[in-house]
RNA sequence: CGCGGAGUGGAGCAGUCUGGCAGCUCGUCGGGCUCAUAACCCGAAGGUCAUAGGUUCAAAUCCUGUCUCCGCAA
């Protein structure tokens, strides 16, 4: 069976990976043209790209998805599936059209929940105890098409998004060649999505980093941890900027306003939250400096109350 | 050459402007105190000050190149 494989981040490339080592057919694959990105607008090559290319695969990075090339270059490959895993591009329905068993995507949450650019990120934010993965086929409308499996994995009550990434990508990986593998042998189910249930996930931004205090301590640790690695919460604590990557739950109780910093040690910064509660901020980073536990950072910068 | 910040014992920092003894808070090791401790007291080890060159009687500090890390931007 001869799969063209579509993606562009870690995520994706977990996936390519996976399906290289089942030894499925891969006879090519598409990513997103390389980036001037980070510091020094060095052009960027994708994970995908540099995965397929250290495998010999072809690959290939159109610009455009509409304009006839892209569509002519997948005619070409002549797939029996493409699958499409994070590529960063909306399929126009006379490429879906193109592979005969069809176009197949890997979502990172429950669908129809979550619909969007970033369930993973959403599922830690709101504080859900259950995400996972979903496989199903591509329609005209973003992550709205025809289901086909799904896996669970509960979320750790201080894991990252950046964790949940990475479990995620692997369970994605899975789920991905478990769908390939039934796809071809036809037994493959397919169930329309109930529409009524669906959810968006969209991009983040920089506007939701700042903390407010007076949220309870479990808001802010999901928020906290959902915004890490990217955007990362942000906080000012006696008038000094700081993104804060890591907090923990404290019994401690207080009559502070909110935002207060209660204690500062070995254990971390204690803030006041909303209705007298505390949290514990263990990680964290300020300008112009590295990402470090709170000790440390109070060891150079010691805080008086 | 997109913009800016930073490299100093194992960790986090000060010292750089104005050149002149390697400093602080921890950690580690040894000893002491204590019913006991992540507490306290005494002592010790550990740094070619990112790297290469230059200026100088003298460079962590001033000048130039290089490497690495961080934020913005994308």
């Amino acid at each position: 069976m001869r799969i063209v494989f579509m993606g562009t981040p870690d995520f994706a490339a977990v996936s390519l990976r996976a399906l290289l080592d089942e030894g499925f057919e891969v006879v090519g694959v598409f990513t997103q043209p390389d980036k001037p990105k980070n510091r020094g607008m060095k052009l960027t090559e994708s994970p995908v790209k540099l995965l397929a290319a250290s495998s010999g695969i072809p690959v290939f990075q159109p610009a455009k998805m509409r304009d006839g090339a892209a569509l002519n270059i997948l005619k070409e490959l002549a797939p029996d599936l493409v699958v499409v895993v994070a590529y960063g591009r909306i399929l126009p329905d006379d490429i879906l059209a193109v592979p005969p068993l069809g176009c197949i995507n890997i979502h990172g949450s429950l669908l129809p929940k979550y619909r969007g650019a970033a369930p993973i990120q959403w599922s830690v934010l709101n504080g859900d105890e259950i995400t996972g993965v979903t496989s199903m086929y591509l329609a005209s409308e973003m992550d709205t098409g025809d289901l086909i499996y799904t896996a669970e994995t509960k979320i750790g009550e201080y894991e990252t998004s950046a964790q949940l990434f990475d479990r995620l990508a692997v369970l994605g990986g899975e789920l991905l060649c478990k769908t390939v593998s039934d796809i071809k042998s036809g037994t493959a189910p397919r169930t329309p999505q109930n529409h009524q249930l669906a959810t968006l996930a969209p991009p983040l931004s920089k506007e939701m980093s700042p903390i407010n205090w007076n949220n309870s301590p479990r808001a802010i640790i999901k928020q906290i941890c959902g915004l890490n690695p990217w955007p990362v919460a942000t906080t000012e604590l006696l008038g000094v900027s700081f993104r804060i990557f890591a907090a923990e739950y404290s019994e401690n109780t207080t009559t502070k306003p909110a935002g207060s910093v209660l204690s500062a040690d070995k254990k971390g910064i204690e803030v006041a939250c909303g209705a007298g509660k505390t949290l514990l901020i263990t990680r964290l980073q300020a300008a112009g400096g590295k990402q470090m536990s709170a000790a440390d950072y109070l060891l150079g910068h010691p805080m008086t109350l």
